[in-house]
DNA sequence: GATTAGCACTCCATCAGTCCAAGTGCTAAC
DNA sequence: GTTAGCACTTGGACTGATGGAGTGCTAATC
């Protein structure tokens, strides 16, 4: 929609005082606020206009306009279109998240939490990170080892090294050799496979050549989709709903309850989580207004959600929820901040120097494990022999 | 404290009163609830003693009665004593939590999520649970592996079959045999002793017995201490926060707030958590009203925690926060009823029938892993050789 | 034709005043 | 020791009046 320049900035008045005051705003205000040098009466001829485009509304016959939905919408695309450019050329630093990102002992979950907190703080608003998605997470080494007569603990290496085990019971206890075998099987025909990628015909294809325990095939690629599975489930680390006091439009018992409760369920942000990766809006930034909201519960409310990617591919969501007279502004540069720092947290390994070096691990199950170690080698097993002890 | 009869019974018809009605109670209206036939008059006088004694409380001049901190604890403290001989005759089951005790493929995390979920749709409070320390978690079994030139794994299994994995940057690749050695070295040592009982002189004895790699060690060791340490660390999990919408007392912008907050934080759980394991309370039930909470902005609720054990002396807290009114016979009922359906869960791997085996996993990082299997055996390594791939 | 001044009108928030129900304490009678 | 009765207190709900903020419309002005 294309406004003439003096409505647009009318509109961004209206939208600007609105988001500092929650008030309706009225014509004199604007008349004073706007440097366009106009009586209160002109304004109020162009706000009836605006009103009947929609853009903004009365609560009551005798009180000042307030933003529609989409008039949040317009001034918002006006400003990512513009923000953009300002923000790439400064680069700005708002946050300065270094105890957080130099935290070497860290884990991933830990970051993630801080950088939540560290959202919610600085905004003033509810946070949620998600968990950076795996998704094209291919299995990169696999190994068993029988650990009691009953049971095979299979440890699963997948990219961006996560180690997973699981521990397997078996019917019968496999011969060193088989196991070696097994080991080899898997690897051959699984490394550098992502799980999506593993078909009913392979799986009959590792059987047949097998030969014996078959029965153990299926366990452990059942065990490695539901290991793959499990890291691709998402996680959500949340700060700051109780920040949703600090507006009153969304503090009344009904709403924050709803709003509390999604927060801590945390399913309803998954499909925000989701509705984000999917369909990436234009430089990374995307922002629901209202009724644009995946979660139908959070009407009243807006969310800015960004998309961060911590290398190798592996992308989450962040997202700042707030009332619909959100700090976009402010929200955005935010958002782009936290995006470049996480962005700059992955460096190559090769490159990072030694005081930069995040050191982060990669989950809270295998803590400690350097995040960006190279390539990992499927250990070579030599000749050894050892007594019972 | 020592009550006369009637006097208690009017204290007790009054606590039950605001309980239920949350609005101050006058004498008719005990009057009328109670089966001794007196007067409100008689009621009035019996009140006005009570008030004296600090039991009872009015909000201003011309209400009913409210009961005080005191008040509570009287009630509280007599309904536990009498409370415990009903139950355990009957041992009834309020809550049917077959799908999720049955439910194998679960993950501890779910079950303790599903848990505090079922607590607070059946009470109606907010509740929370924590994870079950291993406080005495000993060492089972340590194993190493070169994954890379660079890269050490440590795959490491404690008690209660949790298994924790970290990879250890190592300076130099360390041959088999050498990685035989130290295996064997470490199990031996370091075996069946919990964190806490690994000294410095041990370890020691440990670089002098390894001769060379005695970097290493020092990582191995610091890589168990802090596996087992974040084995400690408590987790909790909360659900139903919202429910403190449903209590006015509570809802207020400044209490809500507060409350969800460090419901969100989790941290101000933990303290709640500590103080119940510290101080097992009669009949392993606890109660903190009001001023007695650990936590300082909770001062105007009620917490009744309880210690859960799942076997093998793994211990945690389930805890029912709530405004001081309270339904507390339902919540110390419910309680109980979750704290045995928790201990049926842990049956000796031997007896368990294969029907109500719940197949639990031990934690979200090992999924999968069965949370009974029996001793685990350290795995023997035979004569194996195998070319480069 | 666009802008502005002026005016009548609308609506909400606030405040004071009134009334009422619930509950108390006290006294006197049983 | 218990009760009936009464004067008193208090908060909540309702009412009506008032004023401020804002609007839409019209007529005058640039």
């Amino acid at each position: 929609m294309e406004l003439p320049d003096r409505k647009m900035r009318i509109l961004k008045a209206i939208v600007r005082n609105y988001l500092e005051t929650g008030e309706p705003v009225g014509s004199r205000t604007i008349s004073k606020l706007t440097d366009l040098k106009l009586s209160s009466a002109t304004i109020r001829n162009e706000m009836a206009d605006l009103e009947e485009m929609g853009l903004i509304t009365q609560p009551h016959t005798s009180a000042g306009r307030i933003p529609t939905d989409a008039g949040y919408r317009l001034y918002v695309d006006d400003m990512l279109s513009s923000e953009r450019k300002e923000l790439q050329d400064e680069r700005k630093q708002l946050l300065d998240m270094q105890d957080i990102l130099l935290e070497k002992q860290g884990k991933l979950e830990n970051l993630l939490q801080k950088v939540a907190k560290t959202l919610a703080a600085s905004t003033n608003y509810a946070s949620m990170i998600s968990s950076p998605t795996t998704r094209s997470s291919k299995i990169k080494f696999i190994q068993l080892s029988q650990v009691d007569p009953n049971n095979v603990l299979a440890v699963i290496v997948i990219e961006g090294n996560l180690i997973r085990n699981k521990v397997i019971p078996v019917e019968e206890e496999l011969s060193a050799e088989n196991m070696l075998k097994l080991n080899m099987l898997l690897n051959t025909n699984l490394c550098g496979l992502a799980v999506e990628e593993i078909t009913l015909g392979l799986i009959e294809g590792i059987k047949r050549n097998a030969g014996i325990h078959t029965a153990i095939i299926n366990d452990v690629i059942d065990a490695a989709a539901e290991i793959v599975r499990s890291e691709e489930e998402l996680k959500i680390y949340t700060s700051g709903a109780n920040n949703i006091f600090k507006y009153p439009e969304l503090a009344d018992h009904q709403r924050a309850s709803e709003i509390i409760s999604d927060f801590e369920e945390k399913q309803a942000l998954g499909s925000i989580v989701q509705e984000t990766l999917a369909s990436e809006g234009q430089n990374g930034i995307q922002v629901y207004i209202g009724e644009e909201m995946p979660v139908a519960r959070m009407r009243d409310c807006s969310v800015v959600t960004a998309t961060y990617e911590l290398g190798e591919g592996m992308k989450g969501t962040i997202g700042i929820i707030g009332p619909k007279r959100m700090d976009y502004d402010k929200v955005v540069g935010v958002m782009q901040d936290i995006m470049g720092q996480l962005g700059d947290l992955y460096k190559p390994a090769g490159k990072a120097d030694a005081g930069a070096d995040p050191g982060l691990n990669a989950d809270a199950s295998s803590p400690g494990q350097p995040f960006t170690i190279p390539e990992i080698r499927i250990p070579q097993i030599k000749r050894i022999e050892i007594k019972e002890m």
